[in-house]
DNA sequence: AACAGTTAGTTCCAATTAGGAACTGATAGT
DNA sequence: ACTATCAGTTCCTAATTGGAACTAACTGTT
């Protein structure tokens, strides 16, 4: 299978990965979140080559994550903003930097720190279950299959 | 700048996507979270080529995600299993997940649902604060740099 | 003993993608 | 007329991927 074909599985991070999970793709949203907008500022910050960058911005706006928003006319120009679609992958974004500060940071310590403004503090973020307010790990969640796929999705138990 | 090369940079996002952001690792562990652990039952139920998931499998026990275990002698035969700090990718993995459901499930709807065992309800994960409880939008974050890096991780205010 | 089966890879080759640098086109400022 | 801005595109080489076959070290079966 090639990874351009993922998209077609009924799996729905599968799916989220067609559009996000190509080299790159994070880190453009990464800095969409820093309130980057335009096509040189990507490339310079990024050091990505630009027609990979010119790629990956034309997926995120078909995939509906970002919005190409005419800044001027004469000569025209656009800039890339998050749509709600794309706002709703912070929370992806925050807990895979708050991994990389437990787990990769340098001697310096995580880079930057991610204050909470209506607390104060660091965020320590945390899945939570939104309907009991439960902190939520693996072994807490079961998996029910929709019978439109049976027996198609979950491996068999042979180990 | 190649793609390979980001794990120096002084972005705990960047390091992050190192290991676990190359194209079909997710995805993988999507699988080990499911259960899966050995190299052929990957690839088939992700129709992966082989050499390319040798190589993110390899990628992964270097990075301290997976551990290679073995599981038989003669002939010596090993399987991936999740180490604590691959198993802290759970959030991560929800939320894309999640993300997916919302926004790019067909007509049947969203192939798995993840029920919360301890309360019984389908999980709907929320970035929170650990340290207040609230839940957390982009917006309410304020971003501290390390001074250690000052001045060259965030974007000059140009627009 | 001969043969098929299991299983974690490796090897080979063609096709696709990435990296690097230069170029384009429309326009503004000097 | 010349330089700068800025979102791309084009060109070429190098690296990676996809697909299929192959390897090695066994076990179980005729």
């Amino acid at each position: 299978m090639r990874w351009q074909d993922i998209d077609q599985q009924p799996c729905s991070l599968a799916r989220s990965l067609a559009i996000i999970g190509d080299n790159w793709t994070l880190l453009v949203l990464r800095d969409c979140f820093l309130g980057v907008r335009r096509f040189d500022d990507f490339q310079q910050r990024l050091g990505v080559t630009r027609h990979v960058l010119s790629d990956r911005l034309r997926k995120l706006a078909d995939g509906g994550v970002l919005e190409k928003v005419a800044y001027q006319e004469r000569p025209l120009r656009h800039e890339y903003r998050l749509t709600p679609m794309g706002r709703d992958l912070y929370p992806v974004i925050a807990h895979l930097a708050q991994w990389g500060d437990k787990y990769l940071a340098g001697d310096a310590g995580p880079p930057l720190v991610r204050v909470h403004r209506q607390c104060g503090e660091p965020l320590e973020a945390k899945l939570q279950c939104g309907h009991c307010g439960d902190s939520v790990e693996p072994k807490d969640i079961r998996l029910e299959e929709n019978p439109h796929w049976a027996g198609q999705l979950l491996p068999t138990q042979a180990g």
